[in-house]
DNA sequence: CCCTGCCTGCTG
DNA sequence: CAGCAGGCAGGG
């Protein structure tokens, strides 16, 4: 269920114990993990390649491989990646595994089975993943107030709709987006269009601080997050209102309401947030 | 634009 | 048992 800090934090961990390693082999238990172009063509392509490095891109992380192919990973709800030793008992939901050299192996698992696995290869337009589609990073500079301005200040949408909106920004989803809007002191239903300078002033802010904020909290060691079987991105002691729903706000006291917009749960304080 | 489907598991 | 879960594509 992870969104941008925690894909963020799962590459920190995963690029390091990888990175040069070679894929032996693959063991598909589900093929539909593998959404194109069919499972076949990717265990061909990928087999016998050294993993160059791994990044990340909006909610996808992307495997660089040698030959300068790449595969292309998005966790969607409960995906997950672990790197084990070559003898690691297999979770009950791991779909595929790659065999990596020097004894380990890179499972991926996934209780809903979301998760989808692209090949994109070298010179190849990637038109199937949607990674081309995304917006900016919102760590990057660009990502300023005047830009979310350009994009969102005549929308009659809801802001909360536009946070989510992965063509302009990309990699905020439902939690962060609940508690971005929250340090911003903007409630999540106003439209888009009745911001005012100053709310862009601090949504402008808020987003790059949050999500920053959430990576230097999931920071995990390689043994813990092991341990742990990557599910403990350490997060929740820190939001403050996501999953509060009914509880006191942490800034005024008053009850914490949750609200249901475009199908998503959606927390916020009605006394701080305008 | 909202709504559903895709899946399994957990909570009340 | 229904309802819900941190995502997204595709449909009407």
């Amino acid at each position: 269920m992870p969104e941008l800090p925690e894909i963020e934090t799962i590459k920190n961990v995963i690029e390091p114990q990888i990175k040069g390693l070679v894929i032996k082999k693959i063991t598909v238990n589900r093929s539909e993990v593998i959404a194109q172009p069919n499972a076949d063509k990717f265990l061909r392509a990928v087999t016998g390649q050294e993993i160059s490095a791994m990044t990340r891109k909006g909610k996808f992380l992307i495997l660089h491989l040698k030959n300068e192919s790449r595969i292309i990973l998005h966790l969607r709800m409960t995906g997950c990646l672990l790197v084990t030793p070559s003898d690691y008992p297999m979770e009950k939901h791991t779909h595929i595994i790659f065999h990596l050299s020097c004894e380990k192996e890179l499972q991926f698992s996934d209780i809903r089975r979301f998760g989808r696995f692209w090949l994109i290869r070298k010179g190849e337009k990637d038109t199937y993943s949607g990674i081309e589609k995304l917006g900016l990073e919102p760590l990057s500079r660009e990502c300023n107030v005047e830009y979310l301005k350009s994009k969102f200040g005549k929308r009659k949408k809801k802001i909360k709709e536009c946070l989510l909106d992965q063509s302009v920004i990309a990699g905020i989803g439902n939690i962060y987006s609940d508690e971005i809007l929250f340090l911003a002191k903007i409630c999540p239903a106003r439209s888009a269009d009745s911001l005012t300078e100053t709310e862009w002033e601090r949504l402008a802010e808020m987003i790059p601080e949050c999500l920053s904020y959430f990576i230097e909290k999931n920071h995990i060691e390689q043994e813990d997050y092991l341990q742990t079987k990557g599910q403990d991105y350490r997060n929740t002691p820190f939001l403050q209102v996501y999953g509060h729903a009914g509880e006191s706000c942490p800034n005024c006291g008053e009850t914490l309401v949750r609200v249901v917009i475009s199908g998503r749960s959606s927390v916020y304080c009605p006394n701080c947030q305008k």
